[in-house]
DNA sequence: ATATATGCAAAACTTTTGCATACAA
DNA sequence: TTGTATGCAAAAGTTTTGCATATAT
């Protein structure tokens, strides 16, 4: 759904923005490739994955260093998978919340939003502070299994 | 609860020596001290923090191989956590099922059962599979936030 | 104009591997 | 005894950093 004129909600381009220049970040080349590379995807990237999609035009140090200035102005998230490197999405505001499923034979790692388990989750965030003292702000739920194709 | 003698269920220990034996492993010394380690542990451990409770009778890269042998024979399980190294614990089976607390501000990992969550998530396993073909045959399911001490 | 971002090269950190020796079965 | 595991050193893979230059504001 596009937004409407009189919609007052800010699009995600203008989120970002504003997310950039809070943390003091200007709006560059490398930055916009990189953000864009992450959103044309479904799934979170690694670095040489990223590092394709956004073309030759970008060392990898540069990536790296784009990475953590994205992380740090909360425009993307960090995940690992045990596959011994990280992989990277979009900050969920700016997308929506979901989890994952990786395929354990040829690691395909797919989105997936489970609505109805995340009312069931926010009672276990007050559970576990009521039993231990603390205090969730953020879970992950990634499911492993096999994909359809492998299966 | 100690095992009774008419219990027939093996012990951990007895079911970890089948583990062994299965995939072709030697119950040898650097073994040993690693999984007495992970069984004295509450958490999941880094490969620094297995190094120290090891001692030092033990390098590093036996550990990593040693690590590598227990992650085939099923005895270990191997976590990432957006850190940019890896942890292990025992695995599920020899242990209990569990989820993870990561305090953001300490980086603390504390270990939680939510027995409740389970039954709700064995459903979302079967909605899924239904939905996109993916069979999960296991789940991660970690909180992210502040610990009671860092709260 | 000025502070920030980039590109290149070098390095740091985690994890893996080759090979000779030591050890478990 | 025989194949497997270990220890040391060297290397591989991922991620970080120093410094000079280029760029956004």
């Amino acid at each position: 759904m596009a937004a409407a004129p009189q919609d007052r909600r800010p699009t995600v381009e203008q989120e970002i923005d504003q997310r950039l220049a809070k943390a003091g970040l200007r709006w560059t080349r490398g930055r916009r490739a990189v953000v864009e590379a992450m959103g044309r995807s479904t799934a979170p990237m690694s670095v040489p994955e990223l590092q394709s999609a956004v073309g030759p035009g970008v060392p990898l140090s540069s990536l790296y260093r784009i990475i953590t200035d994205l992380l740090e102005a909360k425009v993307l998230l960090k995940l690992e998978f045990a596959e011994g490197f990280a992989r990277f999405e979009l900050d969920e505001e700016l997308a929506s919340h979901h989890h994952h499923l990786v395929c354990t034979s040829c690691g395909q790692v797919a989105d997936l939003e489970l609505a109805d388990l995340e009312v069931t989750l926010g009672a276990s965030v007050k559970s576990i502070r009521r039993r231990t003292g603390f205090r969730a702000t953020a879970h992950r739920l990634d499911f492993f299994g096999l994909c359809a194709a492998c299966a």
